[in-house]
RNA sequence: GCCCAGUUGGCGCAGUGGUAGCGCGUUCCCUUGACAUGGGAAAGGUCAUAGGUUCAAAUCCUAUACUGGGCACCA
């Protein structure tokens, strides 16, 4: 087998460099992830398409790990897979990149103007497209990188085309002047969702308000004295007995003398601050909502560049942050500003840049949404969409009850254009101003520029300029992949998708959008479940952000460790509900996983000399199995069984520390021990027996730890595989067995797990007395019988050689044990070993003495317990029974220790 | 402010009523032919606090504290 040879100069260690490159590419030529390439039932699903702003960090690395696992899980299970690659435009995000580099280069966006803009954009989202898939292949994600998808390529501009379409038809879009959330410094307007609270230092500033008459008027309590400029009125709760008196008087602003109204209206709260709000409608949404109420004029003072306007007066032009600071000096030398109190409180600022927003009135796109939502409540009502974990649930399912309408232009470059044009005819349009804030436009929505006017005939149109929120076009992405709104073959066959793994930043973002396009465009659930997985944060829990420089670069740490080490690391640490602490110990874990696994391979390798070169599944006959091999089959099912649903529950990191579990604690330290000794042995059929139960397992661990380890597990299988039952070209296209099914008697089970006790408990013996690993030495048993004795008595080579005793024999009730001796002692057993020179009985009983303390303690209790009428009356008859089998045992144990005592002293 | 989750050995986490576990780290012994990225052994926790339910509580209930998150924000 030359496959043999070369494995033989197989390094001691596993060198993940080596491997992962030349799989990364064997697997691309192959195309072995390509949809359609096998089975009936299909699964598929959808990459979040990250942002093309840069390279991926690792929480994209965790996202896109989860997703392989279960790409490549249900691959070996059969299913045609079919998940599909993309990157998105990312609207303000990469618009905010590329302006930064334009500043390194003193240049500007609109020094550039829109055009060349755009070609910028074009060239920077080629370069940035290449890296980021280069970067998933890398990671081994199984994606079809034949379908790439962008959401600003030609087809996905097809799909928002057709979405904004069918939307202005029935009647969801509409252009309003509302209050909305502008971004100074991206200078456009934000949903409500993309507003991040921030709890910041600030004060309450009371300033008072006098009577026009000449009374003292009241005192108004705020936050941002800077929007007094703007006030209209003061508002105080109607049955507020301390202004009472002042309802419906006249005060005069401070500062700027106009002559505003006291009103009454509910939603002033007397206890906060004076009990008494100034109302300021155009730069406050309550104000605005009150302004309504009592019909009050909104004066605009703040600008969309975030100063004051020409109605501030002698405040024109000054900045937020300047003309707070000047006012206050106005108010305080004046006499007006009479308390300043700390009070922090949050603000609303930017999800994109942290600057403050600013509220104020423009003219901007919404989508009408109650109607949109209540579909995606019901959907999750009756079960046809889950959320793992469900702690999600009630949070995504309030949010869409509240839902309010989806402010979705953005007066930015990077996006989708709204596809609405407007007859310069018809609508007299200033094209000096600024587009939000012209009111009242006559559009109508069109690929491409109209033939000519329906109305009036003009051929001279003008399309909107904004453009559309990127998360527009991100929540028709489960279909647009799959070419909506054209239904072909492939929407057919993989829409809807299975399952959709993202963070839980962005359920409304994302995950609730996509629910209630998909259904509202496509009658469909766009997923049927959605996995939810925390975020990755540096060792101290602080989130990773490039600012506080704590990013974590994943291709670092893959050329570090390797990336099936990461890949392990993020899998075995992503419990739902959980965000994972970053720390390269648990890589190093990793590393070190991958490396047993290796050598385990190694292991096998190097004793199949003479061996058959293929596996007959008679040698697995119950006949032929000995009982470590019974032992180990028996462990490998049940712990397939429930790697397998821990998996349906997404419950990751619990499977991939049963697979680390088993591989190691059970398989390696000992099965592998055992079968050393037959490997090694003369006994040709027993030799047989422990090389086919040791490869089948194997083999098989290599398929189930493949969706968390590919690489490794591919380049062992390559070397393997023809001892698989069914080999196959690639582990991906190999089936999973779980092996010959195997009852275990009780005689087997219990007698492993005395023997492993037996082992453990003589080690710890020599450890504590200082006798040397490699000594070999006599060791006598004494036992009552039992089916643990039966069972150490015809497994007596496999005791003796992970003792390292010369000898274990078996001595009846009446023998005597020599007088001075050390001694281990089990539940079932008591180990002695007679060497007086070796021993320091001090020592040794000091140890007997310390563990006779724990037996004593245990015993407490559990006679305490047993003697408890109440529990004998109340507790179940199986637990008493088990307690009373367990004090048995301990006091037997607790005598032995005392008689060896006895002869010591 | 309301709601949800968490609080377990130095660190990261399992453990939903019946004698507290895992990984990493620490200490000691071992470089014997799979692996020192290894093997063996050991130390280390009154399971945040205070009450309660129960024969029995890390586990259930209540309150408090702290941490994280979601929502709403009072100017």
């Amino acid at each position: 087998m030359t496959e043999n040879t070369q494995a033989k100069i197989w390094d001691k260690a596993y060198i993940p460099k080596d491997v992962e490159d030349r799989w990364v590419s064997r697997w691309a030529e192959a195309g072995i992830f390509n949809a359609h390439s096998r089975g009936e039932k299909s699964y598929s699903l959808v990459i979040p398409p990250p942002n093309v702003t840069g390279a991926l960090h690792i929480g994209h690395a965790l996202n896109n790990t989860i997703q392989d696992f279960l790409a490549r899980k249900e691959r070996l299970l059969g299913k045609d897979v079919c998940w599909v690659p993309g990157t998105d435009h990312g609207g303000i995000a990469t618009q905010t990149v590329m302006e930064k580099i334009l500043k390194t280069e003193n240049a500007s966006r609109r020094a550039l103007g829109r055009k060349a803009f755009a070609q910028r954009m074009e060239s920077w989202t080629i370069d940035c497209k290449k890296t980021i898939l280069g970067q998933l292949k890398k990671l081994g994600c199984s994606l079809d990188f034949s379908r790439e998808a962008f959401t600003m390529d030609e087809k996905r501009k097809n799909a928002v085309f057709a979405a904004f379409k069918k939307l202005w038809d029935d009647g969801f879009l509409y252009r309003g002047e509302r209050l909305v959330n502008w971004c100074v410094r991206c200078g456009t307007a934000l949903s409500d969702i993309e507003v991040e609270h921030e709890e910041r230092k600030g004060n309450l500033w009371h300033i008072r308000y006098k009577e026009v008459s000449g009374g003292p008027g009241l005192v108004v309590a705020t936050t941002r004295p800077e929007t007094m400029l703007g006030d209209v009125a003061v508002a105080v709760h109607p049955e507020d007995k301390r202004y009472q008196s002042l309802i419906g008087k006249k005060l005069f602003l401070p500062l700027v003398n106009r002559e505003i109204p006291v009103i009454a209206d509910g939603f002033v709260d007397s206890s906060f601050g004076t009990g008494a709000v100034k109302v300021t409608p155009a730069h406050d949404p309550n104000d605005f909502e009150m302004g309504e109420r009592h019909q009050l004029p909104r004066i605009k003072v703040i600008s969309f560049s975030g100063k004051i306007t020409e109605e501030g007066g002698v405040y024109a032009g000054l900045s937020r942050e300047e003309a707070r600071k000047k006012i206050l000096q106005d108010l305080e030398l004046k006499g007006f500003l009479e308390k300043t109190e700390p009070h922090p409180h949050a603000v609303g600022v930017c999800y994109r840049c942290q600057e403050i927003i600013e509220p104020l009135l423009s003219w901007q796109w919404f989508v009408k949404m109650g109607e949109l939502s209540s579909p995606a409540v019901k959907a999750l009502d009756e079960g046809r969409f889950k959320i793992y974990p469900k702690s999600w649930e009630n949070p995504y399912r309030d949010w869409l009850k509240n839902i309010r309408d989806w402010c979705v232009s953005r007066q930015i470059w990077w996006g989708h254009e709204i596809p609405v044009w407007y007859c310069l005819q018809c609508n007299p349009i200033d094209e000096n101003s600024s587009f939000h804030q012209i009111p009242n436009l006559k559009g109508v929505v069109s690929r491409g520029k109209p033939e000519n006017c329906r109305v009036c005939g003009s051929v001279n149109f003008l399309q909107d300029p904004d453009v559309l929120d990127t998360w527009f076009s991100s929540a028709l992405w489960p279909f647009s992949v799959f070419g909506w709104p054209e239904m072909g073959e492939d929407f057919k066959r993989y829409y809807p998708t299975q399952i959709l793994v993202t963070g839980y930043e962005i359920i409304y973002l994302w995950v609730a959008r996509m629910q209630m396009m998909g259904l509202y465009l496509t009658g469909n659930v766009p997923f049927s479940e959605s996995f939810i997985h925390g975020i990755v944060r540096d060792r101290k829990g602080k989130k990773m952000s490039k600012s506080l420089g704590n990013v974590v670069d994943p291709l670092q740490m893959m050329e570090k460790y390797g990336t099936d080490a990461l890949r392990f690391s993020l899998i075995s640490q992503a419990r739902p509900g959980k965000d994972i602490v970053f720390s390269e110990d648990s890589l190093i874990a990793g590393r070190n996983f991958t490396n047993k696994l290796w050598n385990t391979a190694r292991f096998a390798l190097m004793n199949a000399a003479g061996l058959p070169e293929k596996i007959e599944t008679q040698d697995l006959a119950l006949e032929k199995l000995d009982a470590a091999d019974v032992w180990i089959l028996s462990e490998y099912q049940e712990m397939s069984r429930s790697v397998k649903e821990d998996i349906k529950n997404y419950n990751l990191a619990d499977a991939a520390e049963k697979m680390y579990g088993f591989l190691w604690d059970r398989f390696c330290d000992w099965y592998v021990e055992i079968a050393k000794l037959r490997l090694q042995g003369s006994d040709s059929e027993s030799k047989k027996t422990a090389f086919t139960v040791l490869i089948t397992v194997l083999i098989g661990m290599l398929k189930m730890l493949h969706p968390l380890m590919p690489f490794v597990t591919e380049e062992i299988y390559s070397v393997l595989k023809d001892w698989d039952t069914s080999p196959a070209d690639f582990l991906i296209n190999s089936s999973f067995s779980p092996g010959p099914q195997i009852k275990m008697t009780e005689e087997n089970q219990k007698g492993m797990a005395a023997l492993i006790e037996a082992v453990s408990s003589l080690r710890s013996l020599r450890s504590g007395l200082g006798i040397p690993p490699g000594l070999k030495i006599p060791v006598l048993c004494k036992s009552e019988k039992s089916l643990e004795s039966g069972f150490l008595k015809k497994n007596l080579s496999y005791l003796e050689a992970l003792m390292g005793a010369q000898s274990v024999s078996f001595l009846n009730s009446t023998e005597s044990v020599p007088a001075r001796s050390a001694a281990a002692v089990t539940p079932h057993f008591t180990f002695y070993v007679p060497l007086e020179g070796l021993i320091d009985f001090k020592k040794e009983s000091e140890r007997l003495r310390k563990e006779l303390g724990k037996v004593e303690s245990d015993l407490n209790k559990l006679s305490q317990k047993i003697s408890d009428p109440n529990y004998i009356l109340k507790a179940s008859p199986e637990d008493v029974s088990e307690t009373r089998l367990l004090h048995q045992t301990v006091l037997s144990k607790k005598s032995r220790l005392e008689e060896l005592l006895k002869v010591l002293s």
